[in-house]
This record gives structure tokens, sequence and C-alpha cells, in this order.
DNA sequence: TATTGTTATACTCTATAACTATA
DNA sequence: TATAGTTATAGAGTATAACAATA
């Protein structure tokens, strides 16, 4: 087998880690697990408001997971739900004004820490990695989990 | 801000779900969680019996959790705990003969479906990103976390 | 009947701190 | 006093299934 630390999971893990582990000082002051954060920062990219099923998708998140977190969220006034017209059984999710203010208070720190990763590892080579990480992204999205 | 979908840690996190969405049907079969099985693979790529910090930082796993998996693991006679003689603070934790015969089992099929992701990937381009993704641990590592 | 979303349940991991035993 | 590891506690996410409402 493959050298454990050289697995590809491990090195993406490890890598994750290193980032995440600079942003997280941020987001705790604010109150904000990594998750929380994912859903406002899906909903502050999105011009229109997204049902549930679309922010599952853009935050990795299970439906069942995310139907708590919007919870947790609705009771802080951070985002709403609102019932579709068209159709009954989705609920638009926006950001509320507060929901807005904290990302937006959020923000520039968190730019800050990404520029100081992207000065320490190089601005050709984030793009560089960026755009390889999509490539495996694509490439794994197209195989199948074989029955074991 | 950043594009959601452009950022470091979700483009990471994206092309660990779709690695890990693999594996995930083979661990299940086995009972085993990733963290579990992080533990066992460390402990397989070790020639020696290592300590449970050691483990800890090999696996990225908080001391407390790993404490907690190193007692589920013991449970099933996967690994098992023999205190050092030297300093009997610390434990040597290793595979069981159980622990090394489930490793052997599963990383056959582990080590498939790794080759089917190159395959996908390009063995070169995998390579390369494994390159990359080592270098970007060493720059954030130099960081620190600022204050806010 | 199928789909969207929530709720139920059991489990696992995280995170911090307190604690024990040893050095 | 400091260190290695475990235990306590609270909280949060995962995963599967069951469920209600709607299409």
């Amino acid at each position: 087998m493959r050298d454990f630390t050289q697995s590809l999971p491990m090195a993406l893990l490890q890598a994750r880690e290193g980032a995440m582990r600079l942003f997280r000082p941020l987001l705790a002051k604010h109150d904000l697990t990594e998750q929380q954060w994912r859903v406002l920062r899906a909903l502050s990219a999105s011009d229109d408001p997204l049902d549930v099923g679309s922010v599952a998708d853009a935050t990795f998140l299970l439906a069942s997971s995310l139907s708590r977190i919007l919870s947790n969220l609705a009771g802080r006034d951070l985002i709403n739900r609102t019932p579709v017209q068209n159709d009954q059984r989705r609920a638009a999710i926006a950001l509320t004004g507060r929901g807005q203010n904290l990302v937006a208070q959020v923000a520039p720190h968190s730019e800050a820490i990404y520029n100081e990763i992207e000065t320490a590892f190089g601005t050709a080579e984030l793009r560089e990695l960026l755009t390889q990480l999509a490539s495996l992204r694509d490439s794994t999205t197209r195989l199948e989990p074989n029955g074991y």
C-alpha cells in the first residue's frame, strides 16, 4: 500500500488543516463553526436566495445536517427562510441584514489571511493548485464507488 | 471576497470529498470510520509501535478524540497498548494480529480505488499535485494565526 | 408516486478543561 | 513543575431512516 503520508486523501486533509488552522480563530471569535461559515459564504456568493438543496450541494452538507444548521442560523437572525411561491415544498434561504453585516465584518479578515497564504505559497502556484484541484474533482466525479 | 467555490479551503474540501466518496463504502463494509482507518494506517506504516502523541500528530486527531478511538479499536482487538519501560506515562500503540489482518484485507481494495483515481486523473498530474500539496503545507506551517 | 425538507435516533468527533500518574 | 495520556462535559456534525407536505 502507498505510503500513508503520501496518500492523496491524507495530503488533502493536511493541506486543508494547514489552511483552516489560520482561519479558525477568526471564525471562533464570531461563534461560527466551519460549516456555519460555509453556509453564510454560499448565501453571500449568490445574488438570489437559494433553496435548501442548492445550499447543501454548495456546502457539501447533508440535508439533515444543514436543516439543523439553518435552524441555528435563523435563531441568531443571520438567515431567513421564506416559502417559494410556485412550489410550497421549497424554502428560499437568504442572509438577513444581520447576516450580511456579519459576512461583511468577517470578510476582510478572511481575505487578509487568504492573502498571507497566497504570499507565502505564491500567486501562480495557488492558481495552478486550484486548477489541479478542480481537475481532480472532475476526474473523481466521473468515477463510481465499487461494491465490496 | 474571493468567489466561494474558488476558495482554497473549499477546493481542498471538494477534492477530498470527491476522493473519499469512493473509499467510504469500503471502510463502511469493515465498520471503520475515516478516523479509525487513519489510525490503523498510521500504525501499519510504522515499523515500530508509536506513542499516543505520535499517532495524534500523524492522523490529525486530538489526543482526547484519539484516546476514545484507541479504546474502540482495542475493544475490537485491532490495536493494543503496552506501557513503555523507560517512561511509564507513555503507551506504545501497535496493531494486533487481527489489526494487521484487517489492514491487509482492506489494503488491496484501497489500492484499487487509488489506482482508479490515478488512471482518471493522470499519474504525472497526481505526483505533481502531491508535490504542490506538500509545498502548501510547508508554506502554511510557517504562518501563525493572527489575533482578531 | 416522487420530491423537498424536517425530525428522530444513535453514533462519532471536536474542543476545552480537569484529572491521574509519572518524570 | 512539566508532561503523557485519560476522562468529563457540552456541543456539533454524520448517517440512515421515517415522516409530512406538496407536486
